[in-house]
DNA sequence: TTGAAAGCGCTAACAC
DNA sequence: GTGTTAGCGCTTTCAA
């Protein structure tokens, strides 16, 4: 293997100033900077990584843990635009990223105490989940580098990144009520996904009821683990329940196609039920052009959430003030309630 | 920062004793290890995986490596699949997943040989592309471990991990002839898309047609890359020029929803085209449950891939025997032309 | 079964 | 602008 001694050798330079070149060039002069480059190519050189790696206690590595199961996790859309998010980001900024996604959700808090603890990363990502407050504290009295990408209890300030689903909902549900529903449904996320539930969804939700002068019902709101499954089955029961709902709002969009395929299986048509579909990925776009939507900025937040990590490894810096991401709301499905009888 | 020397002190045995506690722990008295244990738990000591590294040469650490663009591959379900699988194989052997998705395609081969020269990763995995062959090479020459989603070049015998996709096209075939129907698109896969392009798909369907005696009709077959934007583009332009289509493959689910929304812009009623998809992912199975299928084993693929390159590493081999997977069919939608024709 | 010493390849301090 | 020295925290001889 060429070690940096080789390069100095053939560059008639000492160790150091090879190393100057590979990382603080400005400080060496020009014409030793080339025939040092010029020693580099000659020799196919790769500066091992894990030997700077030792000696700076850096690795340049952030990890990427969450605690769902990798059955579950590289297939929902939205867990993969957080993580592509997060990956643009850190692979710009210089450094590789872990993905890891331990078999059992209860290891996964344990797998990033460990990555950070053995030095495998410089900081890391990680999902809200059951007992991430303890491992938080961790965190913070070891003065290990995290960023959450949700609130994982009930007073934090800082290193996380969340979403506040709250206008959203509100925006969709005032739309289907200025288009003349007034028995609409939503399928919310279940408050028990992660340890820490706003309820914003239900918050926006009730809050454009309220102003229209429209009860809360309840038993019109039904909950949800994001999934497919969940869509299906909730939609379902919701509906023989209220066989007079006009419109849904979903939490997700693996949600929405659970109900549109429950709305098929019911033989409904595609105009008795108005859907606001919840993330506005692009596949729904494609796969339903029609759907108003919720959405969601699941990439942004990945992104942010990997700045977040890099500021604070970079700059060496403990903690940074938490970022709140806003759901908003687009329009597509122009239809109102009479409009949509007539068509019938 | 604890190390090794600190619980050796605690454990009243030498540094490598304590390293031997870690690593080899049968050549330990049980009374010692005891000991060092205690101090472990007690200093809540993490060895310094950098220094591991750096001492063993060996990073336990594997790169995924893509050449699409982060757009792409995060939503891709089949990347996705891929991805799942070789994480859960590798992760399981002990190694972590570094996951790399060049913004530059033409950088992604390049950012391949550089984690693994600089030792950031004992081996990639890498999905092939244009001058892929060329890296190949060097890291033979170089003699560093990879392992290809792919054969890459036509010579390729070993360290592949390839789907032949023409049982699945030729069953699917073969199955829609039995129905009655004689007049089957194709959409196939692009033969850009990979370097050195089996034309297995193809292969399947011809073969199938010849034995029912039926012509190949070579402006049945389109190609794509794997993409709904494709799918929806070409099936269109297909059916303009052959009307009297009565059934089509696709290359892909993501393909499959294209194609799915294109007859639905064009007012075509679900029976008048018999669609297999192309993937059997389970997001499709749940939209389109009537939907007969062509499988696709990119779960395996990512598995065996991991399982391969964790081989190679582990027994210090250069080239192990390439492994061919094979696509299946399954039928789901029963219809006969004839019937179908009643139907309407 | 255990320990002492050397060194993996790099960079930070401190010279010059 | 450049070189020398020391040492990051482990593991690997080799000896006891």
């Amino acid at each position: 293997m060429t070690t940096i001694y080789d390069v100095a050798k053939l560059a008639r330079v000492s160790a150091k100033t090879v190393s100057r070149v590979l990382n603080e060039s400005h400080l060496v002069a020009e014409e030793t900077r080339q025939r040092v480059l010029e020693a580099i190519e000659k020799l196919d050189y790769h500066p091992n990584v894990m030997a700077a790696s030792l000696k700076r206690n850096r690795s340049n590595m952030i990890g990427f843990v969450v605690p769902y199961g990798s059955d579950f996790v590289f297939q929902d859309p939205n867990m993969m635009e957080q993580l592509r998010g997060t990956h643009d980001y850190v692979s710009a900024a210089g450094f590789e990223l872990i993905v890891s996604v331990p078999r059992h959700k209860k290891d996964a808090l344990q797998e990033a105490l460990r990555l950070t603890k053995n030095r495998n990363v410089d900081g890391v990502i990680l999902y809200p989940s059951y007992g991430i407050d303890q491992i938080i504290k961790e965190f913070q009295t070891k003065n290990l580098r995290y960023v959450t990408l949700g609130i994982c209890y009930e007073q934090q300030k800082s290193n996380f990144v969340e979403v506040d689903q709250t206008p959203g909902s509100y925006l969709a549900t005032k739309y289907l009520l200025s288009l003349g529903h007034c028995r609409i449904g939503l399928l919310n996320k279940s408050p028990s996904f992660f340890m820490y539930n706003r309820d914003d969804l239900l918050r926006g939700y009730t809050m454009a009821l309220k102003e229209a002068g429209i009860d809360y019902v309840p038993s019109l709101v039904r909950e949800g683990d994001f999934t497919f499954e969940d869509g299906y089955e909730q939609f379902t029961r919701l509906y023989k329940e209220h066989p007079d709902l006009t419109a849904v709002i979903c939490a997700s969009d693996p949600m929405t196609y659970g109900l549109i395929r429950a709305t098929v299986d019911m033989g409904l048509e595609p105009d008795d039920i108005h859907v606001v579909a919840g993330d506005n990925l692009p596949l729904t776009q494609k796969l339903f052009p029609h759907l108003s939507s919720i959405t969601n900025p699941s990439y942004a937040q990945g992104w942010e959430a990997g700045k977040m990590i890099v500021s604070i490894v970079n700059e060496g810096r403990g903690e940074v003030p938490g970022i709140t991401l806003s759901t908003e709301f687009i329009a597509r499905d122009t239809r109102s309630v009479v409009n949509s009888k007539e068509g019938n």
